[in-house]
DNA sequence: AAGGCTTCCAACCGCGTAATA
DNA sequence: CTATTACGCGGTTGGAAGCCT
């Protein structure tokens, strides 16, 4: 049985609104608030689709809509939640007060990947969404240059220290993983692939400790990720086993790694290690997401390696207090809730 | 000035999933 | 429990505007 259509398609109004339209419809949910999509056209005399007429509110409309000028430190955030939560745009969105999804999601395809691109702004690129869907076996993963980030509107001059990145999603050897259509669908981007983790139930990490970081993240991340959980909800204890996991991700961020090899190998390694290194045993990772991190934000950036060099803040230097490291993990907590 | 090309972004489309009957 | 409906999301499209030759 097919899908109905979300209304009918015939005698709509298609493409620009009107100011008319925008009136109209800001009336009726100015009365009648928002909610009951499919019947507002309707009721309010519009010829739109009720999809169209959310969207026109949601993203132009509501009156706590901030339009155009995004500032450097909205840019830096983008990015930085970009690379945590893949192209979850809405939940990009979320922590952009006044931003919408569609906006950031055009600004990303227009500038914001452009310019990660141009920079290799880590060694575990961020794919941009046009170029998700890579096919080419033999150019990905993309080169592992270690570059400087030099995000517009955060040079020296004007003194910002941003919080280092964490790759939450480990970067992994392509080449060594099966060639399965989702190996490649988790792989092929380091970002967490967002459909598969958004299922009714709590994401574990059971790493396992004779497998190898790789078999590991594919059984965590990659298998149990594409796959809805069993329901079974393996609670923990949160002030205990936790406090070893911080204490681990605390451990492992704050040592500067010492490169052997190539820049590619090390990165690699550093990245793809991270994940397993953090041993969380059965621990949720929404709940670790919740978690205070404040311990662990008080950390420079030296900006010759955003992503690895990671040394200790000294004491001279401002405590961070823009976007902390764990309102910055905060962001990804929701999604893993259920 | 005009035509072609590129960029930007508002809007559309289809899918997944939660909610409801 | 199953079918259906509605919502929300991310990918994509297409037209307007700007730029280039």
């Amino acid at each position: 049985m097919g899908r109905s259509p979300c209304c009918a398609k015939e005698g709509l109004n298609k493409g620009a609104w009107t100011s008319q339209e925008d009136d109209i419809l800001i009336e009726y949910l100015r009365i009648n608030g928002e909610g009951k999509w499919r019947n507002l056209p309707q009721n309010a005399g519009l010829k739109r689709c009720g999809k169209s007429c959310r969207l026109r509110w949601l993203n132009y409309l509501r009156p706590d809509i901030k339009r155009g000028n995004i500032g450097p430190d909205e840019e830096d955030l983008i990015i930085r939640l970009h690379k945590l939560l893949g192209n979850r745009w809405s939940l990009i969105a979320g922590r952009l007060p006044g931003r919408t999804d569609n906006e950031i999601k055009n600004y990303w395809n227009t500038n914001l990947g452009k310019k990660v691109q141009n920079h290799q702004i880590s060694t575990t690129v961020s794919i941009p969404p046009k170029l998700s869907g890579h096919s080419d076996e033999n150019n990905f993963p993309p080169p592992a240059v270690s570059t400087t980030p030099m995000l517009s509107g955060y040079t020296d001059e004007n003194n910002f220290n941003p919080v280092p990145t964490i790759n939450l999603m480990p970067s992994i050897d392509t080449s060594t993983l099966p060639s399965s259509p989702i190996s490649k669908t988790c792989t092929n981007s380091n970002v967490i692939r967002t459909k598969a983790f958004r299922c009714s139930s709590k994401l574990l990490l059971t790493p396992q400790p004779n497998k190898s970081c790789k078999e590991n993240l594919e059984t965590n991340v990659i298998g149990v990720g594409l796959m809805p959980m069993d329901g079974q909800h393996h609670s923990v204890n949160k002030p205990t086993e936790l406090s070893g996991a911080f204490d681990e991700l605390l451990s492992l961020v704050t040592t500067t790694p010492t490169p052997t090899g190539s820049s590619g190998d090390h990165n690699n390694n550093q990245s793809s290690d991270l994940l397993m290194n953090f041993n969380v045993g059965h621990i949720c990772l929404s709940d670790l997401l919740n978690s205070d991190f404040s311990g662990v934000c008080d950390f420079n950036y030296s900006d010759d390696n955003m992503s690895n060099d990671l040394s200790p803040v000294s004491a001279d230097q401002p405590p961070l207090t823009q976007y902390s490291f764990s309102s910055l993990l905060n962001s990804g907590a929701e999604w893993f809730e259920e």
